[in-house]
DNA sequence: TACTATGTGTGATTTTATAACATTCCCAAG
DNA sequence: CTTGGGAATGTTATAAAATCACACATAGTA
């Protein structure tokens, strides 16, 4: 699903690229986060919501370093560990992704059911946008059924120049 | 982690997955690489020929320090630079490619024409296969032009199992 | 209560990648 | 040929990303 609900701005660019109102975007995320986590019973602990919280509000994809940095600040555990072990926690429960392309981890803009996360990474401003993607309905799809391989998991990244460095360029 | 000892053939899967005459696949490609090098004036260096021959013998995704281990065994310098260099001027080139999601390196199998590789990863053997794949083709590019976003490159790696591992595991 | 799983804090280390600068090599202009 | 500039290489040092190992704390449970 590409489009956002009302309140994640009304118009076409998926998050990441768009406008919207940030504060009620990160209160819905933390609380359907932890909706979620209640009815799996997985433990939303402060560490795993602060990290959360810390990418929702940057909407962008942050280093594990600048993470922690910003763990430091709030008085959690400011060696490396504590952000990587609440990153794979997000990560492994779909509430955040790792952008492999750029070492850096992002939240996932919806959460919901399991799905196969797809971004376009702005090569000069940083924007990441997510979206999704079947990679394995194509090509490689085919490929894989081919030769017999068996997919789990799909990196998608598309690299480029989101629309605002575009107009940037042009002007 | 991504380094391996052992000689190609001996075990595992190979290139795609196949076995094939792996003397003249090697010798083949650096054919191909010269004669393409010289094409368009690009200078197949003493470092970056045997860098891309390293890539082409082990027949798998290799780490930059593996890759510099084999350089010093060959007298080639033995610092990072020297190793991060030539893989820039491979991959800058369609000659190698970088599979982001193990940082490290492997030989493009079909160097010839500009394409969009995708790639196949056991999680169990690490052994890689490239493929095609057009991502820009479906949902993403859907998305991609919907929010204006110019598409200029595209990361397509999925993990899973391989075929030889498949039957290990199921056995 | 005590037991056990899981999570957190911390120091140290490993792995991956780049910065900075000197030197060498290629090759074309003079 | 020789010389000057750009590209490639070599080397030292350091930055950035990720993991290991182990101690301690806390939640949930018998």
């Amino acid at each position: 699903m590409v489009t956002n609900s009302d309140e994640h701005g009304s118009d076409g660019p998926p998050l990441g690229f768009a406008h919207h109102d940030h504060g009620v975007c990160v209160s819905d995320a933390l609380a359907a986060a932890e909706a979620r986590c209640a009815a799996e019973r997985l433990r939303f602990t402060p560490v795993r919501r602060k990290v959360l919280e810390i990418l929702l509000q940057e909407h962008r994809a942050l280093g594990a370093y600048a993470i922690l940095d910003k763990l430091r600040d709030d008085g959690f555990g400011s060696q490396p560990p504590v952000a990587y072990r609440a990153l794979d926690f997000l990560v492994a429960n779909g509430l955040a992704h790792k952008i492999e392309r750029l070492n850096a981890f992002i939240a996932c803009v919806h959460p919901s059911r399991s799905h196969t996360p797809a971004f376009m990474i702005c090569r000069l401003c940083d924007a990441v946008a997510e979206t999704q993607s079947s990679p394995a309905r194509g090509a490689l799809g085919e490929a894989a059924r081919a030769t017999g391989f068996r997919i789990e998991r799909t990196v998608v990244e598309a690299e480029g120049v989101c629309p605002a460095c575009v107009d940037k360029a042009d002007a």
